[in-house]
DNA sequence: GTTAGCATGTAAGGAGTTACATGATTTT
DNA sequence: AAAATCATGTAACTCCTTACATGCTAAC
């Protein structure tokens, strides 16, 4: 039973920890979070789930609640929430203060950023940062590869690069402003969240 | 021996067309073909390669080139070089015909546009049409989910969002002017190759 | 009463990666 | 003669998807 995977892992135990939930109305939220186009599929959120589960990360809530009367006797399943445990939190609190390489790859990058709203101030900084160095050397990279294959290559393999290229000093810009923001009401933590004043901070 | 996937092969057929190569230096052309930022490892290019030759679309090119002499008698290994057949030939042509749906996903479009050099004026249409209306839905479900989620929503996240939107946006505006081009001087091919009149408009 | 959507799961397989194992050739 | 880089390959494993199997519950 293996590592079941840094970002799905992260994005469940990040979701939980908002409100316990099934298993579908997580995977729904997931798509949010994950980037709105890369759907996980239950075949690899329900085995997540039971990963996390006999790490002991999350537990089942069984529902007695109140209402939902006569629980059918014997052999009832379906409708499974789940909720952090104790050291679920930990986990994700460890998880959440990681700003190491990996938290500016592609893959991860996103996700972070959709829970930056439960992150520190400093390691959402670290994290911004090191991606804006990240994209500053494949655009380093990415002008390099096409000022040496200059008029060798093809007309929509150019346009291609270019439109690579757009698209990298976009995101650049995009997070130089997301910095300057941080720089500039930073400490605060005001910017979260619209009504409450929810500040970071754990 | 399954599929060998269908972007790795159409990549691999597709260089081996223009000249014929060893693994290694494939590998590094590969990078190039798709997107810059997706190195394939040799874990999966020799395979790829292995199965190629099993289905009949490519051949070894053992090189007694004039040069290199003295063969070491046993057991020579190494420098093999690949080269496409005729039936190769034919399945890259078959390859380069289809402007199916796949076409123009994520993975594939990318690539398909890479070898564009080589392909039909009208597939070349078909494809750039089928990925702006393809993102063109994207566009519609992601500003339907924003404006379903506002204020429910961290502030990081809408920032996320915008981000992504925007991203889309720009794609769709770049691949407007590569079909306006097309519609401009499209049946004359003369579009490609840098030195003659790059229309480019960026 | 049947369609649609909620809900949970598993088995098989696809598409790749990392780490390893090996050796030839070129450069310093 | 050591280091770099060219060159080929395999085994194990990761992470995910598709397709299937199952059943509940609400709406029409």
């Amino acid at each position: 039973m293996a590592k079941r995977s840094g970002v799905l892992e992260f994005a469940v135990l990040g979701l939980l920890q908002d409100n316990p939930m099934h298993g579908y109305e997580l995977r729904k939220r997931l798509n949010g979070v994950l980037g709105t186009f890369r759907a996980i599929s239950y075949g690899s959120l329900y085995p997540c789930l039971k990963d996390l589960l006999v790490r002991g990360y999350i537990e089942e809530e069984v529902p007695i609640t109140a209402s939902d009367a006569a629980p059918a006797l014997s052999g009832r399943r379906a409708k499974v929430v789940y909720r952090l445990t104790a050291d679920g939190k930990e986990r994700l609190a460890d998880l959440l203060d990681d700003s190491g390489p990996q938290a500016w790859e592609d893959d991860a990058f996103g996700v972070r950023l959709a829970f930056f709203g439960s992150t520190d101030a400093d390691v959402r900084m670290r994290i911004l940062q090191g991606r804006r160095s990240r994209l500053e050397e494949r655009l380093a990279s990415l002008r390099g590869s096409m000022s040496r294959s200059r008029e060798r290559v093809d007309n929509y393999t150019v346009q291609l690069q270019q439109h690579g290229l757009d698209s990298v000093e976009n995101e650049v810009r995009w997070l130089r402003e997301l910095i300057e923001n941080e720089e500039t009401n930073g400490a605060t933590g005001a910017t979260n969240y619209p009504d409450t004043g929810q500040t970071a901070r754990r």
